[in-house]
RNA sequence: GGCGGGGUAGCCAAGUGGUAAGGCACGGCUCUGCAAAAGCUGCAUUCGUCGGUUCGAUUCCGACCCUCGCCUCCA
């Protein structure tokens, strides 16, 4: 059996997968979820679907994974919608905390164990920054707010940069720097806690540091450690977010001093890659920009949008396009249609062969994808693994060379496998009943003979989104 | 400017120092009243360009072109 291997956005490399736990069953991971400031795009969901993929596929290879996602609630671009929209914070956030469960949900992600809300813990937060300050690590700037000090975080011996190779030498200069930022010591260094101002209208909390409200990154570490422990095993996001979120992420825990010696705060460090959409960066000027609802409306169903999004490897930039989602409405009816067949042929098992005590009828369809997933999550490997099995299994059904039994165990083996890939089951083809009338009358129409008038038929069926496939057990209707 | 990914058939996308997975689309055949589905079959002498190393490179090295990302809020 061969061992899970991920690349390590830390080591740069292609690594054997390790939990820290002894017993090597529990991993911790840590993903970063959506600022709920408005609808997920499709973008956003690329990542999330390949944290799903990942969590799955942990899951399947046996380990027992604790999966938390954070939700960001409070950030400037909250504050500025909350004081547009003359809402509360809460009523803001609510709705679009719905909005992306629910988006979860259509595109069939597992619901992660934890789902913490930055407004929740600032306990945490502050009880955080308090022992980055007590290790003189932050400080207390003119403007009232808190900021960490990279200097000084070196200054312990710790490492500034371990997931981007940066000189700040060379760094370009922001052009847009607020005037917030004009109070640091040192231009790398970033916000803990930002003092209230009046732009952030009722969206504040009381600290050590007067009123104010939590930075950008540290949400992440106190949550993250709060239910993970100071140190744990798999960290998953974006890779935009590598610098500087990540990177503060690390230095804000780190510098905290909370982890046992000698380990760090994350073991393993996974980024996903952008998409592009129609070969373009996805912009709103450029009409390109999707939100899942947006393509639910032209039609789409989740599971289409779930297996475009999860068809190629994690860390290559994908393209996504609208064609790109026919094809997969295709792949995936190809899929259907040989499940369908099996559970067919499975049904007509006499009671003697269900006595059988052997299921395992295909175990080199579960080796061989686990061999393609083992290698960083090769999901694109792993669909051809399927397809390959697709394409057999019909073969064999087709020269009807399958046993009742023998397609039981194909069954088995395709739940192991969907166990990771997570295809939700077909929308209904439950017609109508004026389909079904139409169906029937076409039925008499062949029966008859009158073959003009059962083409007629099938093509008014077509014309309501109706496909007929005529089978040995009589007419078969399908959703175009 | 610094750093890091990419460029593989009409489209999407794996992969390897030894001669190119898979999906979609497309063509032919079988089956069918005709279709559909399924099966069989065809479809990259070639992997951005030019050099180099090698018995042999798409895979390694160098240069160049193009493209994407990070360096600033961002999945």
């Amino acid at each position: 059996m061969s061992k899970l291997r991920l690349f390590n956005s830390l080591s740069r490399v292609v690594q054997d997968f390790e939990p820290f736990d002894p017993t090597g069953r529990k991993v911790g991971m840590y993903c970063c979820g959506p600022t709920v400031y408005d609808f997920g795009h499709i973008g956003n969901f690329r990542t999330f679907a390949f944290s799903d993929l990942t969590r799955r596929y942990l899951e399947f290879r046996g380990y027992e994974v604790t999966h938390v996602m954070n939700v960001t609630d409070v950030e400037d671009k909250i504050i500025r919608r909350v004081r547009e929209t003359g809402k509360t914070l809460q009523e803001y956030t609510g709705n679009y905390k719905s909005a992306f469960l629910e988006d979860l949900r259509t595109l069939n992600c597992s619901s992660p164990h934890h789902l913490p809300h930055a407004t929740d813990y600032i306990p945490a937060i502050i009880d955080l920054i308090q022992k980055l300050e007590s290790r003189g690590i932050a400080y207390r700037a003119p403007d009232g707010s808190v900021y960490f000090s990279i200097q000084n975080y070196r200054g312990c011996g710790c490492r500034y940069g371990q997931l981007v190779n940066l000189n700040f030498d060379e760094m370009r200069v922001g052009e847009r720097i607020s005037s917030d930022e004009y109070a640091k010591e040192s231009l790398a260094d970033f916000a803990l806690w930002k003092a209230r101002i009046p732009e952030d209208g009722a969206v504040f909390w009381d600290s050590p540091w007067g009123q104010g409200r939590p930075g950008w990154h540290i949400e992440c570490s106190a949550m993250s450690m709060s239910i993970l422990g100071p140190s744990f095993d798999l960290h998953l996001g974006g890779e935009d977010l590598a610098f500087p979120h990540h990177e503060d992420e690390i230095a804000q825990s780190e510098g905290a001093g909370l982890q046992p010696p000698g380990r760090p705060f994350v073991k393993y460090w996974l980024h996903g890659a952008h998409l592009l959409v129609e070969g373009k960066k996805m912009a709103k000027s450029l009409g390109n920009f999707y939100t899942v609802r947006d393509l639910l409306d032209q039609g789409f169903q989740g599971r289409e949008i779930r297996y475009l999004l999860l068809s190629a490897h994690y860390r290559e930039t994908f393209n996504f396009t609208l064609e790109g989602l026919e094809a997969a409405r295709q792949a995936l009816s190809r899929i259907d249609e040989c499940l369908e067949k099996l559970r067919e042929l499975a049904t007509q098992s006499s009671s003697e062969e269900n006595a059988a005590p052997s299921l395992a009828a295909s175990p080199s369809f579960v080796d061989a994808f686990t061999a393609a997933m083992d290698n960083d999550l090769n999901v694109a490997a792993g669909w051809a693994v399927v397809f390959d099995w697709v394409r057999e299994t019909n073969r064999a059904i087709a020269s009807l060379e399958l046993s009742p039994m023998a397609a039981k165990a194909r069954l088995h083996s395709w739940d192991q496998i969907n166990s990771v890939l997570g295809l939700s089951a077909k929308l209904s083809d439950q017609a109508p009943p004026e389909v079904l009338a139409l169906v029937e009358a076409r039925t008499v129409a062949k029966r008859s003979r009158d073959f003009t008038r059962a083409d007629a038929i099938r093509a008014e069926l077509n014309h309501l989104g109706w496909l007929i496939e005529d089978t040995a057990k009589g007419p078969k209707v399908k959703r175009r």
